[in-house]
DNA sequence: AGTTATTGACCGGTAAAACAGTCAAATATA
DNA sequence: TATATTTGACTGTTTTACCGGTCAATAACT
């Protein structure tokens, strides 16, 4: 008996349809085929294959190195690092509490 | 016999740490717990956890919908959509040739 | 302060990812 | 145009991610 398939909101999809265009178009600028880009990442070739349609359930790990070799900006723009990033981030979570608990009432505490 | 550990570039390591941070900062924000959170992606909180740590091997997707259910901002923020950076990312791939081959000199093709 | 929910860390079983390979069709270059 | 390479699609096998559960330590509310 097949599994009930799982289901991705359209957000997600086009999230990952986007990052596995951005992968192509940055191999293809650098002039890499699939094979060259595959081996250097260490993968095979038909997971990058799976890597450039889009497929959700690709290990992130594998994604993020594709588009790093390949040279596609992940979250700002010709970055070296992203420790700031990270840095910044930890500040606001030591401002959060430790454990969440549910309030009485409604609470849409955006900001 | 353990098989050798996969190797990841720093930048790509530094991603999923931002990511999983990023998901786990937005999550306490919308005061959901883990619990929470993961019943809502359908996953296993175990999982989300790994996800909020930043490991590398974890499903994209997974890893996309939780930001996406938590809130943060993937690419553009506040986006309701993401098809016209789909739509330009098409526009530019067709301009590229159909499969990339080895050229006799080394041509560093970057634009 | 006492109570209870949340979090962190772990583990074994099973469904599925990743690999390695094949083959035909498409495409770049000589 | 001829030919060598790349790409698309698929398949069987091995490896492993994800689940679902437990337990102890923390932290939030009464």
């Amino acid at each position: 008996m097949p599994n009930t398939p799982r289901s991705y909101s359209r957000l997600t999809e086009e999230a990952l349809l986007l990052l596995g265009k951005q992968i192509r178009l940055a191999r293809k600028r650098r002039r890499m085929s699939e094979h060259d880009l595959a081996a250097r990442i260490g993968i095979a070739r038909s997971t990058l294959q799976l890597i450039e349609k889009g497929n959700p359930s690709v290990a992130i790990g594998l994604v993020l190195e594709a588009a790093t070799l390949a040279g596609v900006d992940l979250f700002v723009p010709e970055a070296t690092t992203l420790a700031p990033q990270v840095e910044r981030t930890d500040d606001k979570l030591a401002l959060m509490p430790g454990s969440i608990r549910k309030p009485r009432y409604e609470v849409d505490d955006d900001f």
